[in-house]
DNA sequence: GTCTATAGCCAGATAGAC
DNA sequence: GTCTATCTGGCTATAGAC
């Protein structure tokens, strides 16, 4: 890795509080109500700086993707380090990790019917990428959890995968945080028991399932 | 019920087809990708002549929800008839007719981040009413296939609430349409499949025994 | 109530000085 | 690369004739 300058180093992060703000705004109002004025008011700038580093708004969000798989392909890659751990738990953490960070509201949503900002990310190689990845090992872990008897082997690998990765959006958890009545952690609890048991399904008997938690 | 009159009759079914449009295009595009202009378009009238009907977009939206909460109330009543069902079977009717609807291009869907449209539905008494009494059902038919032992009591009825409410919205159906590779009736049976297995429950998740994924 | 035409506004994007 | 100031287009909403 080549040495940065400390006026490259000055860009990076730059750029690094700019996706930052648009991470949060993208979680907080969704693309269509967030603004570039607003991201530039967080950021601490000019607007028309802002577009000296990215050439349009689907290019800020196309960026808070990015760093959202990069995110999550670190998690990936610490949970597949985990020998110790089946396939179906660690498909469970990284799950897990996805709805804690949507409660924090560090989880960026984006319209997927908007055609412009589909347009952008279907070209942005960089993404594609780490979805691909992304989506391989997650792939991989449900095709060994079904063979182990973890997943019900009923579902087709895709199924499992798209609800999967449903819980990033899933508006669930907000309306149980609105609620005010519950923590985080018992709302991330109840929200991946429904997942994980509804892709569990009738395939596994009681071989290798934890003590029932008493009742609440 | 008073007989309408001729002009009214005639007005009755304008605003029918302005409702059909608004909710087609919600469906489509969602709130803030839809113009006025083309719901204008759509039925064949002048932009104009539409706000002489509704007084801004966000009502226009209200009544397109107002619909579907009719027709949603009008599924549940059909099944309240069905004395020979139980609890569950009559939740998991009304979650199927809402993902044929969704898979229809039927089930408009709008942003729960937009202020203003927050404001004019939770200020529709028609709208809040039509929810309450939905919910009502919902809520009984859920205590009461909780103590069937139909469905996992360890959740707080509002958790599976939600999660039905939820299927609306939905975007794994829409993801496995779009891969062409199943029908409409199977990906429905799977979607409803994970989500009455997850709430039916029997197990706890095994991740709530493992180290929590380290933030990154 | 329907239309054409337009007002008013807002947000994305740009020009040009420094 | 940063700024201020401005352009541009599209959208909601309305005026006013018929």
């Amino acid at each position: 890795m080549a040495r940065l300058s400390f006026r490259e180093q000055v860009l990076r992060v730059r750029e690094d509080a700019i996706v930052t703000a648009v991470n949060r705004l993208l979680a907080e109002k969704g693309f269509d109500l967030m603004t570039v004025d607003e991201v530039a008011g967080e950021v601490g700038i000019a607007k028309a700086s802002l577009y000296k580093h990215f050439s349009s708004k689907e290019a800020l969000a196309a960026a808070a993707m990015v760093r959202l798989m990069e995110r999550t392909l670190a998690v990936v890659e610490q949970q597949r380090a985990r020998t110790e751990t089946s396939a179906v738990q660690r498909l469970e953490a990284v799950t897990r990790w996805a709805l804690q960070l949507q409660l924090a509201g560090e989880m960026p949503s984006l319209p997927s019917q908007n055609s412009s900002l589909r347009a952008e990310l279907l070209a942005h190689q960089t993404y594609l990428d780490l979805l691909v990845r992304v989506s391989d090992h997650l792939g991989a872990w449900i095709v060994q959890a079904q063979a182990e008897g973890d997943l019900d082997n009923s579902f087709p690998p895709e199924v499992v995968l798209y609800t999967v990765f449903a819980r990033a959006c899933d508006p669930v958890p907000g309306f149980l945080k609105a609620s005010g009545q519950h923590s985080d952690e018992q709302i991330v609890d109840w929200v991946l028991a429904v997942c994980m048991n509804g892709l569990r399904g009738g395939t596994k008997p009681a071989a290798k399932s934890l003590p029932q938690a008493a009742a609440v």
